[in-house]
DNA sequence: CGAAATTTTGATCACGTTCAACTTCAGTGG
DNA sequence: CCACTGAAGTTGAACGTGATCAAAATTTCG
C-alpha cells in the first residue's frame, strides 16, 4: 500500500495560486449542490495532504486492505472493480475528473474493491478523519458528502439494471450516455462528443460482456448510426436515438437546502 | 402519490412512551456507526411527523414523481425498483427493517425508482428537509446519512457483480447470505435461519434471472445441502459452503469519528 | 371451498460465451 | 527508417447456459 511518488505542496503555494481550487473538477460538482464561502474552500483545502500523480496501471485501492483517504480526481480516469475467484473482472464503476478515490472503500474497515489508474491521473489527498472533523466545523460538508454517496449508489444501481435486465446494445447506450454526462458536468466533454481512454477489455468487464460481443455490439451500433468512433473520441451521432435504445435518463440531485 | 392511511402521533404519545425509538432498528443500525445521546434522539424523534402503515403491494415511492420523505422502516419487507420499457423488472434493493425509504430517491428531482411494500410495513415519516436541518444543528446525523449512503452504495455495487459476473449459483447464494446479514444487524434472524417472506418473482428480478431457473437453482442448493426451505422460513445449514460459492463477504462499514 | 397466486417441471431455442486466429496499431530498438 | 514486439481491436465457428413458453402441481387467501 506504499503511496506512489508525490509532492508535498509547500505551505505557501496556497498563496502563490490565490484560488487553488478554481476549476478544480471536484469544486465544479460540489458547487451544483451547494452553495460554498471563500472560507469553505479554504478550510476543504487546508486539509488536502498531497497534490499526486499516479501512473497508468497503478493501483491506488487494493481490495482487502484498510485506506482512510480520500482522493479527490483532478485529471483521468481510473476503475473501481474486483476479481472473483474465478478470475473474473467486474468494474464497479468508472472514476472520472470530480469523483473521490476512497467512496466507499475509507468507510469500510477494509476496502471490497480495488480502484486502479486506467489513465496518469492527477489527484489531492485528504484523510478521511481530517474531513470528517471538518463535517463537525462545518456541517454543509457531511451534507455534500451524503448527495455524493447518494449520487454514487444511483449511478451503482443503474449499472445493476444495466447487467441484470439490459441487453448488450441497451446496456453499452446507457454506458456512453452516463459518461459523457459525468464529463460534461466537469466541463470536460462537448456538446456530442468527448474523449473515452478505455480499452473495450474493461469496458466489457463494466458492461459484464465478453470482450468480443462488445465488440460486435460496438459496431452494431457504429452501423447503425448512433455513434461514431474515432481514435478515443467517441461521438454521439444520433444523441435521441442512443438515449431511446439505452432508457437513459440523466442523473438530477437537488440542490442541498441551507441553514436557515 | 397521495399518502397512504396515516396515524398522526399525539405530541403527548411522546411522553406516554418514555423511549419511543428504544429498539426501533433504525436506530439500531445508527447505533452501529456513532454514539449518540438521549438529547440527540430526541431531537431526531421530534422530527416524525408520521407513524404510518402500509399494505402489501402498496407504491411508497413513484418512479417518475418528486418525493421528498424519509421513512425509517420499522417492520416488514419493500423492494425498490424498476421497470423498463420492454417491461422487464430490475429490482435493486430490499427494503428491510431499519432501513430508509427515500434513499435515493428524495435527494433527486424525481425518483427514478418505485418503491413497493412486500409486505405489510410499519414505518416513521420525516420530511428530508426537517432532516437536513436536523444536521446543520448536530453535524453527526450528516455524517450518520453519509455512513447509510456509502452502505447503499456498496451493497449496490454487491449487486452489480453479482448480476454481470456470477452464476446464477452464487448470486442466489450471495443473496442469502446479505439478506441474513442484513436481518441479523437488527436482531431480526437467528444465526442461522430467517424469515424471507419473498416471493421466487421478486426474487428472480432481484438476482436478473428468470422464474423458473431461480427455482432451479434454488433446488440446487436444497439438493446439496447448503439451505433447507419451509414455508417462508430459510435455514442456512452449510454456513460455510454457501459463503464459499457466494464469494460472500461481510460488509463492515468503520464507526464514525467522533467530534474531537 | 373456489379462485388466484405461486411454485415446480419439461422441452426448445436464441443469445452471448468461449476459444482461436488474424489484423491493426503504437511504441521500441536495431 | 524499418523490423520487431506486444497490446488492442476484429472476425469466425461451435457450444452451452439460461430464457422462453407452456402446463401441471401446490399453496395461499378471500
Amino acid at each position: 500500500m506504499g503511496m506512489p511518488h508525490r509532492e508535498h505542496r509547500a505551505n505557501t503555494a496556497r498563496r502563490i495560486l490565490p484560488e487553488p481550487w478554481a476549476g478544480h473538477p471536484f469544486v465544479a460538482r460540489l458547487e451544483r449542490l451547494i452553495r460554498l464561502s471563500e472560507d469553505d474552500l479554504d478550510s476543504l483545502w487546508r486539509l488536502i495532504e498531497a497534490d499526486i500523480k499516479v501512473k497508468k496501471r497503478r493501483d491506488l485501492v487494493v481490495d482487502g486492505y484498510e485506506y482512510r483517504k480520500l482522493c479527490f480526481v483532478e485529471e483521468g480516469f481510473a476503475a473501481r472493480y474486483k476479481i472473483l475467484r474465478n478470475g473474473k473482472r467486474q468494474v464497479v464503476n468508472f472514476l472520472l475528473p470530480g469523483d473521490i478515490v476512497g467512496l466507499p472503500g475509507s468507510f469500510l474497515q477494509k476496502a471490497r474493491y480495488s480502484v486502479i489508474a486506467v489513465t496518469d491521473l492527477r489527484l489531492q489527498v485528504c484523510s478521511l478523519s481530517a474531513y470528517v472533523q471538518l463535517c463537525y466545523e462545518r456541517p454543509q460538508f457531511g451534507l455534500a458528502l451524503s448527495w455524493l454517496a447518494v449520487e454514487e449508489a444511483t449511478m451503482c444501481a443503474e449499472h445493476t439494471i444495466n447487467a441484470g435486465r439490459r441487453t448488450p446494445t441497451e446496456r453499452l447506450a446507457h454506458f456512453l450516455l452516463e459518461v459523457h454526462a459525468r464529463l460534461a458536468t466537469v466541463g470536460q466533454a462537448s456538446d456530442t462528443s468527448f474523449v473515452l481512454p478505455l480499452s473495450q477489455e474493461i469496458i466489457s468487464d463494466a458492461l459484464g460482456l465478453s470482450v468480443p460481443h462488445l465488440n460486435r455490439t460496438l459496431a452494431e451500433l457504429r452501423g447503425e448510426g448512433l455513434v461514431a468512433i474515432e481514435g478515443r473520441r467517441v461521438e454521439l451521432v444520433d444523441r435521441d436515438a442512443l438515449e431511446r435504445v439505452g432508457h437513459y435518463q440523466p442523473l438530477n440531485l437537488t440542490r442541498i437546502p441551507s441553514a436557515p
